[in-house]
DNA sequence: AGAATGAATTAGACACGTCTAAAGAAAAGG
DNA sequence: CCTTTTCTTTAGACGTGTCTAATTCATTCT
């Protein structure tokens, strides 16, 4: 009922329940920035409203109700993501902030008239899922973040998890973007990883912590992408 | 900074305020649907907020900085309900509650894209002017609401001030849009007005409190109007 | 196992926005 | 002008969402 702020932590909880773990309170209230009691005090809430089950000391994880809630909230979010890019301009560093506010405020016909003008898309403007209509999430199996991939390697972007602006507007810069064919130039011990856009030339090093939000799929010069322009392989 | 209801109550108040009189906090709670004791705080808080004038048993009027709020919300607002019916699909009538929750929720930047997109409107679906981006509203001085005309004059709609879904669908049913060409049958006595609607030739009554809510100006055949296939008088 | 450490919870507070019940001020009516 | 009515305010309460300080539980280390 109190629709916002439930919203919200039930996004955090479901970032965080990778698998079916136990989501600690202290993960939670580290994610959401707030303090502890106010988690404490949240889970109980939640809990008596049948969003989480939770027990005191034990976590919490999300209930069908929680869950479904949380990607409904998704589906708004990554809609609107898209939405903003196609429709209103946006650049793909700007959407974030401006859909995790509408998210939680868009009525079920506005999402549904937003999934319909733009083609009920199955991607947002990062490359993440967006959730069907009945909450189906289609996760990308064959993709892997660039830094598991060797030197040499030549891969496709297909996903970028990172929502600061200065990364992806840096991103942009150096010519990262969906669809985008890398090389993987050198993966140093220290954590730091070198990378090749095939279209620009452009060479670049990224820390790997920037690199694991990158998510890519070998390239595969017979499979049906839309970049024909980087099908001769250096 | 609570915006969301601070902003709520401004508009309130901005519509009440008809001129520079007192508006009173029986008023503001009737509009907002709330008890008087709960208008007696917020008037508080606002008045200890700048954001109106108000000392105990004097009423409220808005500060400019109250004022301010109030025509930006009302602007978004207003944005918002054009953007939904022009990109969206929606009819007039489904526009206003939708808009009523997001104009607290949009940032400047979504206000100027969606102002862009719309080719800087100054009318809203239901014909209101739209506060400019630096909130200077443009009054139609030439329209009156239909109940003030004479039998058999000639009219064209140029606002509806009525929210009501019911009230906008039978409208929209009658032929009765921004821009038709209406026909005053009959004001009878006992507060009821028949029109006909020049397009479809439709006739039909209404309270006089729903047509004291349509607006319009006085039909001159030599006027730049885009109803061009009303130009034949009857 | 007992002690130290760290995580989680309880206790108590506060601002917001709302309510009901009661008291006080202003306006209207005789 | 005094009384009655109506409007407004005060008093006290509650749920939400947050905080700090203190306590309790769980785990880890010697």
């Amino acid at each position: 009922m109190v629709i916002p702020k439930v919203e919200d932590y039930l996004k955090t909880i479901h970032r965080l329940q990778d698998r079916d773990t136990q989501v600690a309170p202290s993960a939670i209230a580290t994610a959401m920035g707030v303090q502890p009691p106010t988690v404490t005090a949240m889970l109980k809430r939640m809990h008596d409203d049948g969003f989480v089950d939770y027990e005191r000391y034990q976590g919490a994880r999300l209930t069908t109700r929680g869950e479904k809630l949380a990607l409904e909230t998704l589906r708004h979010h990554r809609l609107l993501e898209l939405f903003l890019t196609e429709q209103l301009g946006y650049d793909w560093s700007e959407v974030h902030d401006e859909a995790d506010v509408l998210e939680h405020y868009i009525s079920e016909k506005l999402e549904a008239r937003i999934a319909a003008l733009l083609g009920f898309p199955t991607v947002d403007p990062h490359g993440a899922p967006i959730p069907t209509v009945d909450l189906k999430v289609r996760h990308d199996a064959g993709q892997q973040s660039v830094d598991q991939f060797d030197e040499g390697s030549l891969v496709v972007v297909s996903e970028v998890r990172d929502n600061s602006p200065d990364v992806l507007d840096y991103l942009t810069e150096v010519g990262v973007r969906l669809g985008a064919l890398l090389k993987v130039i050198e993966v140093a011990p220290f954590g730091m990883i070198t990378l090749k856009v095939r279209e620009t030339d452009d060479q670049f090093s990224l820390p790997s912590e920037t690199a694991s939000s990158i998510f890519v799929t070998q390239f595969d010069a017979t499979s049906t992408s839309e970049s024909g322009q980087f099908s001769e392989v250096h």
